[in-house]
RNA sequence: GCCCCUGUAGCUCAAUUGGAUAGAGCAUCGGCCUUCUAAGCCGAGGGUUGCAGGUUCGAGUCCUGCCGGGGGUACCA
């Protein structure tokens, strides 16, 4: 059981009745920065003070006044201008981790106000290489879930699966004209990933030939006028000048590399005799996709046949890596599964005269938004905001949900903004819709992943790098160990799944998600640091101790034998392992993983310090022994359980 | 043009949402393995939090203006 809530409720006590706003106040309770400034620490006097028009240290005075917390901590000290310094008494924490000890849920409570969750994330488009990209999405939305839940909510995880675009006019249209027939038995999902690339090459081809000539006007275009501007300007222009002129000239150099990038796409085709032929034949290719996704979506017996064959081995192939991140979902309802409720959508829309006609499109025009959001092209497509309304009013109707969160990338905040200011006029108003942004994933080059080229890292062959190199560390560990290997060949090759998944997923779970994710292996796979290895090794130094000490954990924790917190390295773990609901709390309430990443490292670190200075097994005393190992004990189930609130496995050996 | 995000140690990132002396990891330097896993621990150096104002007891965090970076911006998702 967590500390801060008690507290809490004693200020309560202590403020009731002389301030109107005793939540927000209760808010400013939290853990010291400093351990000099004791454990945890009050912070509400000096707005109150302000407030009050009174001396913020004398408001302090008459709050520690009037609390009543001798149970629980040290006589409260006042400090500073009026911070209220509180110092938790040993036997206070002993008995809250005692508790611990015999409870699963280590102490933390189910939440009062259970809430309804949709969350919608990862969504890749089947049919397309999933890469690097949809980690995140995957990884951080997985988390959230599982924390929800954890924390007593109602949570329906959905995988608004890409499974009704364009793609599958590209492998259709490849299918029907360079489909490898053996291939295509041997392995569907190989075969489809090769047509797929097969298409999207010619595809690139030939949009890109047709944009060459009018690129190179532009660069052509750009560079005349920056010239221009330049002699305009003179020797010594102006600030704004100067920064219009730098604006141009790193717009003209991007301009200049498109280009180039360009030429060399072009030329590499051209150098490809077969390539060329293909390119020569297919010459109407991107129609032609166009055409075949339109088939699709308007029911051709074909093309839907081709479709319902391809689905299965596209899910086949995601559900493979979604096996290895252990990764599930409640459902998987795709595009595809509103495909036939878009036109009713659109209807009723226009009916209640939240949409309009617009230059032959249907458009929802909002309050401050200089752009309306497209809900039907003019040609009388469906746009992916069709969907997401669609789908919006599914969720509601057959989940009443009291929050969706959709966990994408922030590139698409306009979209949601759009989106959700939408929903409000068709009456949901009542729910929280939110937009869980995080940061593009980019390259080493500091720019973003391109899906549409198919030479990037598949994300499964990312996944079998990160494996590879855990292993090659798991076996150097091992062997060097003073007493010798003690893993045997066969188990380190599961280690080293879990290590490398491990440390691929808590890379990302452990950055602030809102900021750019910068894609690296080195990074990713680095094993020093805030990293799930470090997180894995502190618990399977835990386990090696119950290990070697012969030690029956169901006996010791049935014992009843008391905890001691005789050393600062003893008593600042205890303190640590109380905090595990407080972060949840907080990585939840903002939506943010990376807070209980930063919560294990720090448990993690104490726990190493503790481990440095505190003999377990060769404790002074039987006591102290007793003590110590139900302090191991319930760092590693800490350990143990907030990695698998992150969807991560632990190890009993590495 | 307009809108959104962003700027923190040489590098990669934190900072409990306005709290006390801005913290980690990597890299650099110096100590720790006859003792429970050295993927570790202890210590040192490294900062005008882009710049300038403002708000207040208190600012990396809030407001204004500049400078820089990224993204978005009517028929892709």
């Amino acid at each position: 059981m967590s500390i801060l809530p008690d507290l809490k409720e004693r200020f309560r006590d202590a403020l009731t009745g002389r301030a109107d706003d005793v939540d927000e106040l209760l808010d400013l309770i939290r853990r010291s920065g400093d351990p000099k400034f004791g454990d945890y620490q009050a912070n509400f006097a000096m707005s109150l003070g302000k407030r009050t028009g009174r001396p913020p240290r004398e408001v302090a005075a008459e709050v520690v006044e009037r609390l009543d917390v001798a149970d629980i901590c040290r006589p409260p000290e006042i400090a500073g201008p009026g911070f209220i310094n509180l110092r938790i008494r040993d036997d206070w924490l002993i008995a809250r981790l005692s508790a611990a000890v015999t409870d699963s849920r280590l102490g933390v409570r189910q939440t009062p106000r259970p809430r309804t969750y949709v969350v919608d994330y990862s969504a890749p488009n089947v049919a397309k290489p999933m890469h690097v990209g949809h980690i995140r999405s995957t990884v951080i939305g997985d988390a959230l879930c599982r924390m929800l839940r954890f924390l007593g909510h109602k949570v329906i995880s959905d995988n608004h699966l890409g499974d009704w675009g364009t793609q599958f006019g590209m492998i259709i249209y490849g299918y029907k004209h360079f489909l490898d027939r053996s291939a295509y038995r041997a392995s569907p999902v190989q075969e489809l990933a090769r047509l797929y690339k097969l298409v999207r090459r010619l595809m690139d081809y030939h949009e890109g030939r047709s944009q060459f000539p009018k690129l190179t006007e532009q660069v052509a275009q750009q560079a005349d006028a920056l010239q221009r501007n330049r002699e305009e300007a003179g020797p010594r222009p102006d600030k704004k000048t100067a920064q219009t002129l730098r604006r141009q000239e790193s717009s003209l150099a991007e301009a200049r590399d498109e280009l180039a990038e360009l030429r060399q796409k072009l030329d590499a085709v051209k150098a490809d005799p077969l390539l060329s032929r293909q390119v020569a034949e297919h010459s109407g290719i991107g129609a032609a996709v166009l055409a075949e996704t339109a088939r699709l979506h308007e029911g051709d017996e074909e093309n839907l046949r081709l479709w319902r064959e391809f689905l299965p081995a596209c899910e086949d192939e995601i559900d493979r890596v979604y096996g290895r991140l252990n990764v599930t979902f409640d459902h998987t309802l795709g595009e595809s599964f509103y495909q036939n409720r878009l036109a009713a959508t659109v209807d009723g829309l226009v009916h209640e005269g939240i949409a309009r006609e617009s230059d032959g499109a249907i458009c929802v025009f909002l309050d401050g938004q200089d752009v309306p959001m497209l809900i039907r092209k003019k040609d009388g497509a469906f746009l992916y905001a069709t969907t997401d309304l669609a789908t919006i009013r599914f969720r509601m109707e057959q989940f009443a949900p009291d929050a969706i969160l959709y966990v994408v990338d922030h590139r698409q905040s306009l979209h949601f903004e759009h989106l959700f200011a939408t929903a409000r006029l068709m009456g949901y108003k009542d729910i929280e819709l939110q937009h869980v942004s995080f940061g593009t994933v980019l390259g080493d080059d500091g720019r973003p992943f391109k899906t549409r080229s198919g030479d990037t890292v598949g994300l499964e062959g990312l996944l079998d790098e990160a494996v590879r190199r855990a292993g090659a560390i798991v076996a150097a560990n091992d062997d060097a160990k003073l007493d010798g290997p003690e893993i045997p060949p066969e188990q380190r090759a599961e280690i080293a799944e879990r290590v490398g998944i491990a440390a691929l997923k808590y890379a990302d779970l452990s950055q602030n998600r809102t900021s750019d994710y910068v894609f690296s292996y080195d990074k990713m796979l680095a094993m020093n640091g805030n990293t799930a290895t470090y997180m894995q090794y502190a618990y399977a130094r835990v386990r090696s101790i119950f290990r070697k000490g012969n030690v029956d954990i169901e006996a010791l924790r049935a014992s009843g034998a008391p905890i001691v917190l005789g050393s600062p390295a003893e008593r600042a773990l205890g303190l640590e392992i109380l905090r595990l609901a407080d972060v949840l709390e907080l990585a939840v309430c903002d939506y943010r993983p990376n807070q209980l990443t930063a919560y294990l490292f720090d448990l993690a670190n104490r726990y190493s310090a503790f481990f440095e200075q505190c003999p377990v097994l060769k404790a002074e005393t039987g006591q102290l022994r007793q003590s110590r190992l139900l302090l191991c004990d319930l760092t590693a189930r800490t350990i143990c359980k907030g990695l698998e609130l992150l969807g991560i496995d632990v190890v009993e050996k590495m």
